[in-house]
DNA sequence: GTCTATAACACGATAGAC
DNA sequence: GTCTATCGTGTTATAGAC
């Protein structure tokens, strides 16, 4: 039986709706009040701030990449592997929260408290993908091109998915981080 | 000898750079004013609105973009030349402009007036890229993948330079658009 | 070309009735 | 849990002096 949606997660959930197609600051609490059908005095029942929605939708999604990192870097697998295992890793979160994920790419800066711990999170995060390259480049697994720019091309791809999945809903998840995995490792190249 | 820039110029470049920071809606007149050193009131004598500097930022990029694509169609290439002549048309326009690329890709949708016509700009610039790889695949010169997906992951990565190239200043942009294309189509596969 | 002053309105958030 | 009313402040932009 799945759990049913708090007022809370129902506000969070449209306001990151809204905050994909404009922008967290843009967004008023009345735009949100007169999404979800109520006055905007009637959040502050549920949540303490606008603050406080942007925080709740950034922090959970970094917390599912460090995560899902977490588990891909203890698994005992080759570098490529653990490749697609990220790949595989940002199909899914994406797919599952298009619009959240807006927000953590465009809008974490508006981030106040929490600002300074989601930028620790992104960093390690990063600091994982580049050591996974790296090792791959040692082990004769990757070509050795500048690991940098390696992990910028590809989480660049990765990051933007929220951009274009919304417009594939035919493909399935995993068909599509097949595809994705060979094109940002096997290139285009015939 | 240089042409001298003008007080709107100075204007544009130093909000582009704040908006890359803030986003464009958490900009406010007086923040710009401030960093100009001058009061919120004396910008309108070289500004007529601040709708006035995100059409300037974004429609002068979007045109530049499309120059360049245009180009890239009538030169009689193959179509790998083509996309490396794509990578070498972004790398160049960001490289020159990081700040201006910001409001680009993350600020468009606070377009008013302008809006449709940066769209149709977008848009023909997606189905000229596309179709460039559709004729190296009949070609035989690329890969059979989805090209829908070939060109979201290129684009991805090369909309995504502006965020890159400011930490990279070290890296010509000649040796970064080398580096960049191979990695792109040859993939990182050893 | 910049200033002060201000118009006209929108913002996030709170108080208290129901 | 939602409402009406409102506080205090911030917003873009204009008018007119210097």
């Amino acid at each position: 039986m799945r759990k049913l949606e708090t007022r809370k997660e129902e506000i969070v959930r449209v306001a990151a709706q809204l905050f994909k197609e404009k922008g967290y600051s843009a967004v008023t609490m009345r735009d949100l009040a007169a999404e979800m059908g109520i006055k905007a005095a009637s959040l502050y029942n549920h949540i303490t701030s606008k603050q406080d929605i942007l925080q709740t939708i950034i922090i959970s999604l970094a917390e599912e990449f460090t995560e899902g990192m977490n588990k891909v870097i203890r698994s005992e697998k080759s570098s490529i592997e653990k490749l697609k295992k990220i790949v595989q890793l940002h199909v899914t979160i994406a797919s599952a929260n298009t619009n959240g994920m807006a927000s953590l790419n465009t809008d974490w800066m508006h981030l106040e408290d929490q600002l300074e711990y989601y930028l620790k999170l992104r960093n390690d995060y990063e600091q994982n993908f580049l050591v996974i390259i790296k090792e791959g480049v040692k082990n004769l697994e990757i070509k050795s091109k500048n690991p940098e720019v390696i992990m910028f091309s590809m989480l660049s791809t990765l990051r933007s998915l929220y951009l274009w999945l919304p417009n594939k809903e035919d493909v399935s998840s995993s068909d599509l981080a097949l595809h994705l995995s060979e094109i940002l490792i096997e290139g285009i190249n015939k």
